[in-house]
DNA sequence: ATAGGGTTAG
């Protein structure tokens, strides 16, 4: 026999790479044994860079091992980088584990991307199977169906995870219909799948979704057929039938379920907290932990989720107190939804503190705990704190944005919100509807009327026109501008009104004294069968007001609690209160507050006091300033509203007096206040000591109040400025001093609203050239041809604009 | 390597 050949150079070299090779793949193999993810990335990293430095042309099988371990890491970029080289020697494991990764990570775009580049031959049921649920995920089902039909064509087998994946897709088919789930029911029964049980979970699911009854009887008779079930059938009955709104149904087959299954009592309870009923979920917790049933991190998060809704913070905080004690690892993802409800039970009861303090303690963090976090300081009114951060933000989403545009609007730096907002835009960001009704409430805020129109542009550019919140955002916005009409054009073309919507055009009706246009609606509505509510019935007693309707307004107070069992309320009695006296009818009001059920509070007084003072009833103002300093020792308004009237009277060391014992009692002015306090002061001194003061002097106190607030250093408030500046309008106009009006608004530069109620004062006036000027000043070159439109109505033929831009 | 369900931020 021939001895074997000696090994040549090249072939022991081909041995000794074979031999790396084998090396490599058994510390692959060994790193993914041993090293759980995510713990297995760093090892990964050094070995596959160890490869890289070794020169060593590595096997597809290498490769595709390293493309499933990158996959199952958060490097989801060397994974894909791998993927992309590895032609034509792809794995659909390999695929598949990115795919599913993509999928699990919000990613469908990426997903796709995979499929696509996955050519037909490497491909398997598995991986049609991942793709198919990737699409129901990101809940496109029209696109899952169609995946589903292209495996067919390829000629692969579909199986049970397949029809569960497809089931699961149709979920999100537009307008799903019975016959939708009819169709995949036959054709699950036609492959003898029927019995799986994850599909029948699915079929029940799909028919509990469609609209229509009879879809539930469906459901029904897939759950009796089953030979056997599993806590998920019983988990998405319940949790099908709450959605539907069938609580007591739900609770049915929770009773039917019999105990079997601990997890479900979960279901049970997040079933209860998401139709309001509280105490139910609690009493259902109480069972579970007497009857010793294990608690998880979903019956916790249920619960303090309950606690938080019902505002039962000392309950939450003995909830909290067993979860340290017998809960979740606090290091473990799954622990991540209960810190995150903490965080906000916390900031809800008040304790933004010990929210941080819980946040920084956080090992693991994810977009919902740093959104909780900044919505708990937007709350606070702590914006500063909340925008230092936003800007540490690793993980900014949408939501962010919107919790930080809304949060700036409600804590009234609507300017900033505008300049977030357009640097969401800047960044890619797509706002959703509620973003829109965000910065739509600031614009209305500032009254800005030119990006107010740019947003609802937007608007309807990316379809939120049918969100109710973006629309009635927009109503608001264009009642708020002053263009009524418009508001009311929004309000036509709103495909679902709500009571939300009903009651804002009824409140734009009523601010812009159409009031009986306020009253026509509210029967329209009445009409449609929409119910009204305690705040319909403000809107139109606050409608009554500006149009000094007192008989409509006694009828409609008395109205809501006879027809419809609302009891008025503090506030309603206050517009009522506020309607007597601008009519005159003091003694009126003053019974009313004796004949109240309950001890008024600082908002009756203010009523009172507002009324008597528009009345000249100086005694009765003062005495109501002193009932009000005694409800309200506190709020700053108190003091600067009793400073006023002692100034306005001339009696400025009793004026002086009250702002010693504002500085004893430690109470602190808001900024605005210094605005309407000195606005307020100009206009008492101008009306009362001068009668119809000269124009010059109008001016001159005007640029002095200008003076004023900018040392102050303050940025001007405009609700406060414009509350201050109505009154003083009305009367030039009244003395027909329109154009020197005008003159007057362009040395204060004002916010932009201002010039629009002057417009609308003009515009009664009827005289168009002042109002071209106020507009140009205002708007700059920012003025529209609508703006211009709107304008030549009120005077048709009688003006050119031409001259002014 | 893939499926059905319950939780958290507005």
């Amino acid at each position: 026999m021939a001895p074997p050949p000696a090994p040549t150079f090249a072939s022991s070299l081909l041995q000794s790479a074979s031999h790396l090779a084998n090396f490599y793949s058994t510390i692959l193999h060994h790193i993914a044994t041993s090293f759980p993810p995510p713990r297995h990335l760093l090892p990964l990293r050094s070995l596959h860079a160890h490869l890289l430095t070794s020169g060593l042309r590595p096997r597809a099988h290498l490769i595709n091992h390293l493309i499933h371990l990158y996959s199952l890491s958060t490097d989801l970029t060397s994974s894909l980088h791998l993927f992309s080289q590895s032609s034509p020697h792809r794995d659909s494991i390999a695929a598949t584990s990115l795919l599913s990764s993509y999928a699990a990570s919000g990613r469908l775009d990426l997903a796709t991307q995979i499929f696509d580049m996955t050519p037909v031959f490497a491909r398997d049921t598995v991986f049609y199977n991942a793709m198919i649920s990737a699409c129901a995920r990101a809940e496109v089902g029209e696109k899952g169906i169609c995946v589903f039909r292209h495996m067919l064509c390829d000629g692969f087998q579909p199986d049970d995870y397949t029809y569960t994946s497809v089931l699961s897709a149709a979920h999100s088919i537009l307008n799903l219909y019975l016959g939708h789930c009819q169709i995949l029911h036959s054709s699950v029964l036609k492959c003898g799948i029927g019995r799986v049980v994850s599909v029948s979970n699915a079929l029940i699911s799909l028919y509990l979704r469609c609209d229509c009854r009879a879809s539930a009887q469906h459901a029904r008779k897939v759950f009796d057929s089953m030979p056997e079930r599993d806590e998920l059938t019983w988990i998405t009955i319940i949790v099908g039938y709450v959605r539907k709104g069938w609580l007591c149904d739900a609770r049915s087959a929770f009773d039917a379920m019999n105990g079997k299954f601990d997890v479900v009592w979960n279901a049970m309870i997040s079933g209860y907290v998401q139709s309001g009923c509280i105490a139910d979920a609690l009493a259902l917790f109480r069972e579970m932990v007497s009857k010793g049933i294990p608690l998880d991190e979903f019956t916790y998060t249920s619960v303090l989720s309950a606690c938080v809704n019902g505002g039962l913070f000392g309950l939450s905080k003995s909830v909290h107190a067993h979860v340290i004690r017998a809960g979740p690892d606090f290091s473990s993802y799954s622990a991540l939804p209960v810190n995150n409800i903490l965080i906000t039970m916390y900031s809800k009861s008040g304790k933004v503190e010990l929210a941080r303090k819980l946040f920084d303690d956080m090992p693991l963090k994810d977009p919902v705990s740093w959104n909780a976090m900044l919505s708990g300081y937007v709350d606070a009114k702590l914006t500063d704190d909340a925008l230092a951060l936003f800007h540490r933000m690793a993980c900014m989403n949408q939501m962010a944005w919107m919790v930080m545009t809304s949060g700036f609007v409600n804590n009234g730096r609507a300017e900033e919100a505008l300049a977030l907002f357009n640097m969401m835009r800047g960044k890619g960001f797509e706002p959703c509807g509620f973003t829109y009704a965000g910065v739509m409430a600031g614009c209305a805020d500032l009254g800005s009327l030119t990006p107010g129109m740019q947003l609802h542009a937007q608007v309807i550019r990316y379809g939120y026109e049918s969100s109710n919140s973006a629309g009635n955002a927009l109503l608001t916005m264009y009642a708020k501008c002053g263009v009524v009409e418009d508001a009311h054009q929004v309000f036509v073309t709103m495909r679902n009104l709500d009571l939300v919507s009903w009651n804002a055009m009824i409140s734009a009706f009523g601010q812009h004294g159409y009031g009986l246009d306020a009253i026509n609606l509210f029967n329209e509505m009445l009409l449609q069968g929409i119910y009204p509510d305690r705040i319909t019935f403000l809107t139109i007693l606050s409608a009554c007001t500006h149009c000094g309707l007192v008989d409509e307004g006694y009828h409609y107070f008395n109205y809501m609690e006879k027809h419809y069992g609302i009891t008025p309320g503090e506030d309603h009695y206050a517009r009522l209160i506020d309607l007597l006296c601008r009519a005159g009818r003091i003694s009126e009001a003053q019974n009313l507050i004796q004949s109240m059920p309950f001890e008024p509070t600082s908002i009756i007084w203010e009523a009172l006091l507002a009324g008597s003072r528009v009345n000249g009833d100086v005694d009765l103002a003062l005495q109501a300033a002193d009932w009000l300093f005694k409800a309200a020792p506190h709020l700053d308004g108190t003091y600067i509203l009793l400073s006023n009237i002692y100034s306005s009277e001339g009696r400025y060391v009793e004026a002086a007096n009250v702002r010693k014992l504002m500085r004893d009692h430690g109470v602190k002015k808001e900024p605005g206040c210094s605005w309407i306090e000195v606005s307020n002061n100009a206009h008492s001194f101008l009306a009362d000591d001068m009668g119809h003061p000269e124009i010059d002097m109008v001016c001159r106190v005007l640029d002095l109040i200008n003076a004023k607030i900018t040392k102050l250093g303050y940025k001007p408030n405009t609700k406060l400025v414009l509350h201050a500046m109505e009154e003083r309008d009305k009367e030039y106009v009244l003395s027909r001093h329109s154009e020197r009006l005008a003159i007057g608004f362009g040395l204060l530069k004002l916010p932009v609203k201002a010039p629009i109620r002057v417009l609308k004062n003009l515009r009664i006036c009827g005289d168009c050239h002042a109002a071209i000027m106020v507009m140009s000043r205002a708007f700059g070159r920012e003025i529209i041809v609508r703006d211009v439109k709107r304008f030549h109505h009120f005077k048709d033929g009688e003006c050119s604009c031409g001259n002014y831009w």
